[in-house]
DNA sequence: TATTATTGCATAGCGTGCTATGCAATAGGT
DNA sequence: ACCTATTGCATAGCACGCTATGCAATAATA
């Protein structure tokens, strides 16, 4: 029996992802905002002042990724990088006011896109939906942080 | 109440794809191949001498990327471009004994991929995973396909 | 048949992810 | 105090997705 694609869970998470980033890139389109600058901005309207390492953490991407979206981002004018007080490696990324204008309109573009995305499940279905994309995560991040047999 | 990207679908498919993405290139390493050419070799295995054209709707990504990810095949030996006897615009894609070879590597390395992800889900919650994610791909298609509002 | 529209593909440019590497600042060990 | 480790970040280079655009071949139409 050959591999097939509409059982293959890793094909079918790739597709999936990559509609979602389609329709989510289309409704933020208003807000000049790109998809992965939408997630940094999620934590830094939580919180703001983190650095870049802690952005790295909480949005598990690596930290070369996240220089760049953040380089992309003070191009654009969304957020500022000062160094930090205690620590002259580290630099601390504060929030415009553009970017805390955005706010509204970019959560609102999710939203709307999850809703739709997600309009031919059952609320239960959702549910489950979630949690079992948590646990599958959860599973392979334990996997990916332990290499189990380093050299 | 805040958007939380714990319970965001977009958010949580973005980073399950990103996740199978790494452990797949993982594990395909030893084939050499990259992602999107194993993507592409599914097709090609199944049926030789396909046109791109056939396999961007296959695939479902644009043609560009295609083109793109041919180029790339090509240049790594892995596929040949022909021109196709009934149409000079065209041209079909023929795989090379390199490419046949990689099969049952590739294959074992995608299937261990997804096994271990589900791991943590019983026989029944993989089942139900799939036909959600199946289902979930299908909305967003066709939301994608009736742009509804055409100018 | 001549003109126009469509189709198939390539290329350019960019965002977002990765690994690998380098550098400056800090922390630790002697 | 010095030397070495580590830590935080930047940069280079690449894969892979996208949109926009151009070109040549075919199809459709007047």
């Amino acid at each position: 029996m050959a591999f097939d694609k509409k059982n293959s869970a890793g094909y079918l998470a790739n597709h999936m992802a990559r509609l979602f980033a389609l329709g989510l890139q289309k409704r933020l389109n208003p807000t000049g905002l790109a998809t992965a600058q939408f997630m940094t901005l999620l934590e830094l309207w939580n919180k703001d002042g983190l650095t870049q390492k802690q952005l790295v953490a909480n949005l598990d991407v690596e930290q070369a990724t996240m220089a760049n979206t953040l380089a992309r981002m003070e191009r654009d004018g969304l957020v500022r990088r000062r160094p930090h007080p205690a620590d002259a490696r580290s630099q601390q990324v504060w929030l415009t006011a553009k970017a805390r204008g955005l706010r509204e309109a970019a959560t609102d573009a999710a939203s709307a896109q999850n809703r739709i995305a997600l309009n031919g499940l059952s609320g239960d279905e959702q549910e489950v939906f979630l949690a079992l994309m948590r646990r599958v995560i959860e599973t392979m991040r334990e996997q990916r942080d332990q290499p189990s047999d380093a050299d």
